[in-house]
DNA sequence: CAACGCCCCGCAACCGCTTCCGGTTCGAAC
DNA sequence: GTTCGAACCGGAAGCGGTTGCGGGGCGTTG
């Protein structure tokens, strides 16, 4: 074996089928036009030989790269990353994108590009005719950014946004922040919490923002206050203690806290035990994202799931079928669950009552 | 600003500088025997373009294909998943390679492969022959495939194995599984433990094996026993729980344990838990992984950093540089660091001593 | 029975880039 | 003032597929 193994390309399969390459090429990619006896014929041996098209060859010629590109911020990426964060949000992001990538014979590639940098046209353009990929996914905050959606529109390349409602070329998918963040608030205010606050991420992502709606209507519905009871963190952990310190150590503090990340939820529970405050006794608390970390923190955390790898892989679907099928309008809004674990309870003058 | 809607070729930049294509490519691969004038000439129509490279065509036309990949064990991974196991996994190897990657121009991309399938080699050989890749990083039980290892050197393919001592073609690269068993045994012991126990990996990964022959050597130096302390889980949450108890409700029960994966030794917290045992005044635990999750349980775990990042990283670079430098010799051991938190402490025996 | 059209299949061009190889330029040696 | 080799540049082939188009087989129609 000193030679090296040469793959077996489209034109052993036709002479080995004895037929011409475009009829290969018109089995594997499924054209009408092939007697079925000849289909037969051809799969037989692309079998037997165990051909693969190379899809750089795929890509040469034709249309299709069979490549999704996945769109990350550089800087959100590397800062969840060295700060242990533990937020699974590369893990869930390629799993979801990538098996529903194999399904269809296509693959996932993960990018990571600057946010706030003169560079990103040249990055974006770059990463576009290396790759030349067939569709892109967006996150946040790239999803919102006009650069990047106007380029990708101008260069007609199917692409997704995840978390943005904003109208305009591609897909949007969000993943229920508002209802979710007007759920935790309504669930809170069944469990009898009058004063509800509310740790936001930042604004650059808009996703923030409808948290923080969510939370605000719920309360207006109910008649309840929110007049300074919003605090806003970074999602980490560290402007988490800021945010929770603020909220908790005002006159009147709130009995119950939404937290807009499992980080800053963490945060919290370290500030509520610093100030002699027990979870869920004294303090409520309900965070964003259900990383695998909130099931073992004392107590566990009751956590809204965000459904990433569903969501991805709804958007990839979306990309491979816009090939064929028209495109669904408006917002595509995915939907996780309230996972209940036992971070909330009554609010302290309820149970007092109670107990009498 | 001209808005070009397809993208810039070689040609385009060939006719830019007034210059053929050939040496277009020259300037791009940085190959000799081009005038540093004229190289700075065509330098400069590249960056006025934004001309890259299309990998695909790069691909086609010979030799490299700027792509590494990084092979996972589709069981493993969609368990880790699934059971929200917060490994981590995929997102260090993912960026630990991808940077490095990045750094040469390269590309990494995953791609899931059956462990115990006839298939493997089907869907190995597909994936090597669509990609093309330059390289491939194997992890555990990859690593030690006599099949996986065996094609890709038939098709001399530059490959690391992680987790892996054997000898043969390839990189092995680990983790310093056997010394950090044999160093957080030893640590135990100096805090004045001599019933130290013992939950393993499957026997299907190596390292499983390393990290009990560490700790059993660590035991022999100081006379101390092993019979009956080894228990073995399968890494995940629930045999973990099962290892514990058999270890924990023996008579004369070990007083410290090291777990072989996080995951299992907070199941050794939940079992001590319900045993009345406090951690880690009764008993004290020790845990490889380090995944974020373990320094937010109660107490925060002492645990074995896994470097995975930055051993995929050296992986990488290692393939990256063996088209050019001599591949080194033996094991490279990426060793990280016993991190130490609030898990562990002296055995009973000795607080009550220290009382008195 | 001839003309026509549809279904199949194959020839050739080509995608963007690298590589082989042959041609040109230029400085230095004779 | 030639000669010669090294340095430099370009023509052309080809990687492995797809696409446009043209031609042969054969059932249908007038």
């Amino acid at each position: 074996m000193a030679r090296r193994r040469q793959s077996v390309t489209i034109k052993h399969v036709a002479a080995d089928a004895g037929v011409s390459l475009q009829t290969v090429s018109r089995v594997i990619n499924n054209e009408p036009n092939v007697r079925p006896a000849m289909k037969e014929r051809v799969q037989a041996s692309i079998d037997r030989l165990g051909y693969t098209p190379s899809i750089a060859a795929q890509r040469m010629s034709g249309s299709r790269s069979y490549l999704i590109m996945a769109l990350n911020d550089r800087e959100r990426t590397l800062a969840d990353w060295r700060e242990r964060r533990g937020t699974d949000w590369v893990d869930q992001m390629l799993l979801g994108g990538m098996l529903t990538c194999a399904e269809h014979g296509y693959r996932m590639i993960v990018e990571l590009i600057d946010t706030h940098s003169d560079h990103v046209e040249r990055e974006l353009n770059a990463a576009l005719t290396a790759l030349q990929p067939d569709g892109v996914v967006l996150t946040p905050p790239h999803s919102e950014d006009p650069l990047i959606v106007d380029l990708l529109a101008e260069r007609s390349i199917p692409f997704a946004r995840i978390g943005s409602i904003a109208p305009g070329p591609g897909f949007a998918l969000t993943m229920g922040d508002r209802g979710h963040a007007e759920n935790a608030t309504r669930h809170l205010i069944e469990l009898g919490h009058t004063r509800i606050g509310m740790i936001a991420g930042p604004d650059a992502y808009s996703l923030s923002g409808w948290r923080v709606d969510g939370w605000r209507k719920a309360l207006k519905d109910a008649d309840l206050p929110c007049e300074g009871l919003c605090a806003v963190g970074d999602f980490g952990f560290d402007s988490g203690l800021e945010a929770a310190r603020a909220l908790l150590t005002q006159d009147d503090p709130p009995t119950a806290i939404i937290a807009s990340s499992d980080q800053m939820a963490l945060a919290t529970l370290d500030i509520a035990r610093d100030l002699g405050l027990l979870v869920p006794r004294d303090l409520s608390l309900i965070s964003f994202d259900n990383t695998p970390i909130v099931r073992f923190t004392d107590p566990p955390l009751t956590a809204v799931d965000q459904p990433i790898a569903e969501t991805i892989s709804r958007a990839v679907e979306l990309i491979i079928r816009s090939r064929r099928d028209a495109a669904p309008d408006g917002v595509i809004d995915i939907e996780g669950a309230l996972e209940e674990r036992g971070s909330t309870a009554p609010p302290p003058h309820l149970r007092r009552i109670k107990r009498a």
